[in-house]
DNA sequence: CTTGGCACTCTGCCGGCCGGAGTGCCAAGG
DNA sequence: CCTTGGCACTCCGGCCGGCAGAGTGCCAAG
């Protein structure tokens, strides 16, 4: 079947250019590849893929280079799973079950993510919207401060300082803690909020339980922790030099934003375990040339958060679907003991 | 005097140089700075500015170029403190005071000085050995786990779970509460290490005092907090692409390793209240192009940790110089209040 | 000590040339 | 209908020489 050569050929391009990063010609693709033909046949069937779109030439006259939608060919239909080698799995359960707190989850994960793959890794902190409340804890600094401290299921943890405008005594205080862990604990962070709301507004209550629950909903409904995320491996971009103003300079600048990460990581959250942007897929015009490969985790069967590495379009799929998907699953198992 | 004259025209090619980026040569100074003198006047003077090391040319019969030495002369006694304009002012004020608590200032205070500086910034996180401990918390997860919450003055908070071994009721729990708090709350992170290692030290106690002190010691002295920064700004080193490899690429690659980021700021940590580092003056050879602007910062009168920013040799000295102090400045002040 | 003049040097740029790699097409063969 | 060898063509990248420009160093005069 010559469909099947031509989509051989396109690995092949696609292997070689990656490792390569030069335009690959058909002499070249023959001799590395163990394809059974000649160059010559080996260029019909680039000329045919150029008609389709998987493949260009950069000049007339040059090697051929994939476009986007040969990436995604490629991915979507000739990548097989790449296991992980055994040290590559040995080094993410060592690295992961050193951690301590979700901080260090979450910071190792991305050292170990942008050192497997040596590209640029990405970690959203879990969200606050599906954790429950663990637990509420007021401490008093002084007879009219408290400090806050509201403990998620997922383990962050949040702290504000209060002025009361006016003193507690010790029995005061725990009442008022155990009036707030009755209705806060256990329970969604949109329970939450109501289960408080309701408190005060159920009747008259003291100026120090008023402005502790407004403190509390404020840091429930603080999206902030939504939008955190962790990045690492910037030092990997060192490797792209040549391609500085196309490839590196913009995904330097889109580092700074997490927002644009975010919603790099969000986007396409089909059911799929792994989604993989590639290039101009997305919705950012300077971001054209890079792809990103991105996965969900958290513990049990719910996807808490996502996970992901960035790069140029000219990656190795294959080994960085294969660690990002690795990594997502230890840390949801991480998270799932916890 | 013509030595002063000298030193005037040093200060004209640094900032020349600066803002250039390209070699300055004799015309070019005498027109853009006013000194009444000619350029061959100015040849001269910069003949035996090379002599003494404080200049250099890239090639014969180019423009003049700093020398470390002559960014050092610069910096030591020909930098005017540069005021910040209102705009930086209310600048640093209004995202400073923003600040919901001590992440949320350190991961402000890197992205206000990345901004202001328009280079990368680092701002350590507070050391524990300086800092209390305000309250320990004790938070029964199931009769035999517990969560840990260790909250210090600083505003940090390190937490831990764990297995007791043995189950513990409610009066168990409030009697260990209120011993390890007695222990421990009010000193500092060596004394309540002492004191709690006598806790158990003093006669027998239960698995679950045990297990609960041995934790609370651990996360003490732990230092990984110590070694903790905030990295930011990276994408302002888009703008050297031109010397990738000499300044881009090492500092990309150094802002990986958090240690030699440490080593960075800590280093020439005498009393002095902004130190800066140029060029080859550190002990690594791949950052020979960059300096390091950095300070300390704390409460009071107290050095808690410091903060700085990195970039090329090449940079604006007086302008990081009086960013870094403001923001060091008024850090202090917040850290002072809370 | 300063200044104008002058010869010298080196870089960066432009245009032309050439070799190499790779292609596209064609005609022959299975 | 697919494959293959041959061949002419194109285009990039490197190399060379010449040229203008910027800047210097030196010298002699003020």
């Amino acid at each position: 079947m010559q469909e099947e050569r031509r989509l051989a050929v396109l690995r092949a391009i696609v292997e070689d250019y990656v490792t390569t990063e030069e335009p690959v010609g058909s002499k070249a693709l023959v001799e590395r590849h163990g394809l059974g033909v000649s160059p010559a046949t080996v260029r019909n069937d680039m000329a045919a893929l150029e008609d389709e779109g998987y493949i260009t030439q950069p000049h007339t006259s040059a090697g051929r280079v994939p476009t986007d939608k040969g990436y995604r060919l490629f991915v979507d239909r000739l990548t097989t799973v790449k296991p992980m080698s055994t040290a590559e799995k040995r080094a993410i359960t060592t690295i992961l079950d050193g951690a301590v707190d979700l901080d260090d989850v979450v910071q190792r994960s991305v050292r170990l993510l942008s050192q497997l793959t040596r590209q640029v890794a990405i970690v959203q902190y879990p969200t606050l919207s599906r954790s429950t409340v663990r637990h509420v804890e007021l401490v008093a600094l002084a007879p009219n401060r408290l400090l806050l401290v509201l403990i998620l299921s997922t383990g962050r943890v949040e702290q504000r300082v209060v002025e009361l405008g006016m003193d507690l005594d010790d029995e005061a205080l725990s009442d008022l803690r155990s009036a707030v862990n009755r209705a806060a604990t256990g329970q969604l962070i949109a329970e939450a909020v109501a289960a408080l709301a309701e408190l005060v507004a159920d009747g008259p209550v003291s100026s120090a339980t008023q402005v502790v629950v407004e403190t509390l909903l404020e840091a429930m409904s603080d999206h902030r922790s939504d939008e955190r995320i962790a990045v690492g491996g910037a030092a990997n971009l060192a490797r792209y030099g040549d391609s500085f103003d196309s490839a590196v300079r913009p995904l330097l600048e889109a580092l700074e934003e997490h927002v644009v990460l975010l919603k790099l990581l969000g986007e396409a959250s089909t059911g799929e375990p792994i989604t993989v942007r590639i290039g101009h897929e997305g919705p950012y015009q300077q971001l054209a040339s890079t792809s990103v490969v991105a996965a969900c985790y958290g513990p049990g069967e719910e996807a808490f958060a996502r996970l992901g590495i960035v790069g140029p379009t000219r990656m190795d799929y294959p080994g960085s679907i294969a660690a990002v998907r690795a990594v997502a699953r230890y840390v949801s198992r991480i998270l799932d003991e916890a």
